[in-house]
DNA sequence: TAAATTTATTTCAAGCTTAAAATATCAAAG
DNA sequence: CTTTGATATTTTAAGCTTGAAATAAATTTA
């Protein structure tokens, strides 16, 4: 009987856990494509071109190609194709470091660096008007939780 | 002085927003491809195929394109490329619309919907244990912030 | 009804993304 | 040294994604 009524508890529990997770998605989803096309709109620029300008704004040494492929989560593969056009652009540029001949860091140009500066403003007042609703308190709560999610999903092994 | 102490308050509530943001746009990440992972290692399928699959699940008098495509928040002509080689493989059908020959429904094969079964339970469970730390109120807590933001940033006017 | 508008879908070009294979270089061990 | 293994990056093929243009059919309007 106990363990009939702790089976439906996890049941329901691990279904709600569901729901939490595809509630989480489809916040995510809405604000990714919202930022995504006023990205596009206001400055005529991809959200992944952005959020490699973003990264390397955080780094103003640069980060090598294996850094900024796990900072941002992406395959490595396609960080080599979005730095490729970027710095066709003018927005980074490869720099190679001097004891390792593999590997090159990627660092914002004056012209990278003032862009983001620009678009990064307009981001955070979205990104502020988009969650107006929020105050600090629950900021800090979802923060929390949200900390603790990654860890125990990405594996700190 | 009190212009100047909200204008600060303000700034600074609007740089937790934008923390708040990427903190829940790298657990997505996170999770996202964690299961994006374990679904092409354990069945074989994308994770883009697998959501299509799960939207028609939920509607088994099946969805038009244009139905499917606001549900996953995605464009239009994306989903005639997953539907298509979905199709091929068998798993979804197209079936024409009665009144309206410019429309068609999707819906799920019966292989499409038992394989789909055997996916979910497993999702489900990979879900399970990736929010294991989350107890049910701090669950139905997210769900409603969630819920609240999603409605903000999508604009439901 | 004919023309104009709206709606549903597909097509297209460009770019993004992954996983795996290929290169190139470095570091370690014999 | 030189082979062996590890690391850094690029390349490749297949598929995903968007935004815009092209089709086609339905609806509205003059």
């Amino acid at each position: 009987m106990k363990v009939m009524a702790a089976e439906n508890n996890n049941l329901s529990l691990s279904k709600q856990r569901l729901r939490l997770w595809l509630r989480m998605l489809r916040a995510s989803k809405t604000i990714e494509n919202e930022v995504r096309e006023r990205l596009k709109k206001t400055f005529d620029v991809t959200l992944p071109r952005f959020d490699v300008l973003a990264a390397l704004y955080r780094h103003p040494e640069g980060l090598t190609m294996t850094a900024l492929s796990r900072d941002l989560e992406v395959s490595n593969g396609n960080v080599t194709g979005i730095v490729d056009r970027l710095t066709k652009d003018g927005f980074v540029l490869r720099v190679p470091i001097a004891n390792d001949r593999r590997a090159t860091t990627v660092q914002l140009t004056p012209k990278g660096k003032g862009e983001f500066e620009i678009m990064a403003e307009a981001h955070e007042s979205w990104i502020d008007e988009m969650m107006e609703s929020l105050n600090e308190a629950r900021i800090d709560e979802m923060i929390a939780v949200l900390e603790q999610l990654k860890n125990e999903a990405g594996g700190v092994e």
